[in-house]
DNA sequence: ACCTGAACACCGTTCAAGT
DNA sequence: ACCTGAACACCGTTCAAGT
């Protein structure tokens, strides 16, 4: 492919080769080069698709989040209320999305939530809650509630599955102090990646919303 | 000063160095080489006292979970019961100090939060929901739940705080379709900073665990 | 309009050498 | 033990130039 006036690539095939890289070798692996190079672009043709990195970055936010607002087909065999399974099930798919790739947690932190996947999420649960009954000030209280909740459990999954530094081998700063409750609880592993104690978790905020 | 054998300055001065740094210029501003420039050192002279630069970045989670965890003066004033009263400050502070710094967030999720600061805070949360009467698996999981749902409250604080971006300079990807009920309720700035309504929002989550 | 090549001002980290 | 200086393999971004 020599030089020319034609696109060689599109938008979309730039993102798609970020999220292999992210996959790969995490958020820090993310380069304007490194994804350059992995289409066979020069680093400058990366700036005629995207005005920074930061833009790119936001485009696979949106890639990241596109879909989960969707409502899953007629599955209302259900005893739970319509929209109670519907906040669950975009709080799992969401939760599920940012798990996929490491890295995902700081990419949406990276920048505001303003995107239309974003907001396509953020209405459909105020959506939710509004038919549960709740005003729609409460509702969106509600919401914010689960997208915060969900992000949050996400970031600790995330935190605990980086690199376990090689423990105390520099630090011995912090003793042998005792945190009982904390040890004996983490065979629960609330830090890490069971659906159900999470779906029960969602179900506790949601309860605390609308009971 | 001149090379010799003896430490010019403390771990404690670099991880505030490092701070200084982070406050002026968000967390991708804080380099090994920087702190190393601030303090008047070499790169390479780093190494002496953190093993790499992420170590230098858990050092400053530490220091920034560092004494949230301690109970407040007796201060038994209030009408809620005390165990709910000590959750909701250890919350507040949480919050309050991830939001200090930009790019606090980030920090806090870019490794395993097992620090002593961090499992006092845990430990200190799991103690006051055992208080309130729940057996120790439950008390964890609302502790896991306030700390959950705190650290995404400052995410998606951190998020809507970054760089706007420049809106829709870039994109036209995204046309003006419609999200009725986020623009309805954004004036509520549920992502902005009010102490109460996010100790509302946490009252909330504890009402789901424990009513 | 799309792309290249060279360049600028940065990174984290390693290694040999000095005191 | 603590520190320097040089070096390696990277960054994001800009700018002039080619087709």
């Amino acid at each position: 492919m020599k030089p020319g006036p034609r696109r060689s690539v599109s938008q979309s095939d730039i993102v798609d080769a970020a999220f292999e890289i992210l996959e790969e070798k995490g958020v820090a692996g993310v380069s304007v080069r490194g994804v350059a190079g992995a289409l066979g672009l020069t680093p400058t043709a990366m700036y005629t698709y995207f005005d920074s990195k930061n833009a790119l970055l936001q485009a696979m936010v949106e890639q990241l989040l596109a879909g989960i607002a969707t409502r899953p087909g007629a599955d209302e065999d259900a005893a739970a209320p319509a929209w109670r399974e519907r906040v669950t099930t975009i709080a799992l798919a969401l939760r599920a999305r940012l798990a996929e790739h490491a890295g995902g947690v700081v990419l949406v932190t990276s920048g505001p939530l303003d995107g239309p996947n974003a907001l396509a999420v953020a209405e459909t649960i105020i959506e939710a809650f509004v038919e549960a009954g709740l005003e729609v000030d409460d509702a969106a209280r509600a919401a914010h509630a689960v997208r915060a909740f969900t992000l949050g459990q996400a970031a600790l999954e995330a935190a605990r599955r980086t690199a376990p530094v090689e423990a105390s081998a520099q630090q011995p700063l912090w003793s042998d102090s005792r945190h009982p409750l904390v040890e004996q609880t983490a065979r629960l592993d609330l830090d890490g990646e069971g659906d159900d104690e999470f779906a029960a978790a969602i179900g506790r905020v949601i309860d605390g919303y609308t009971s």
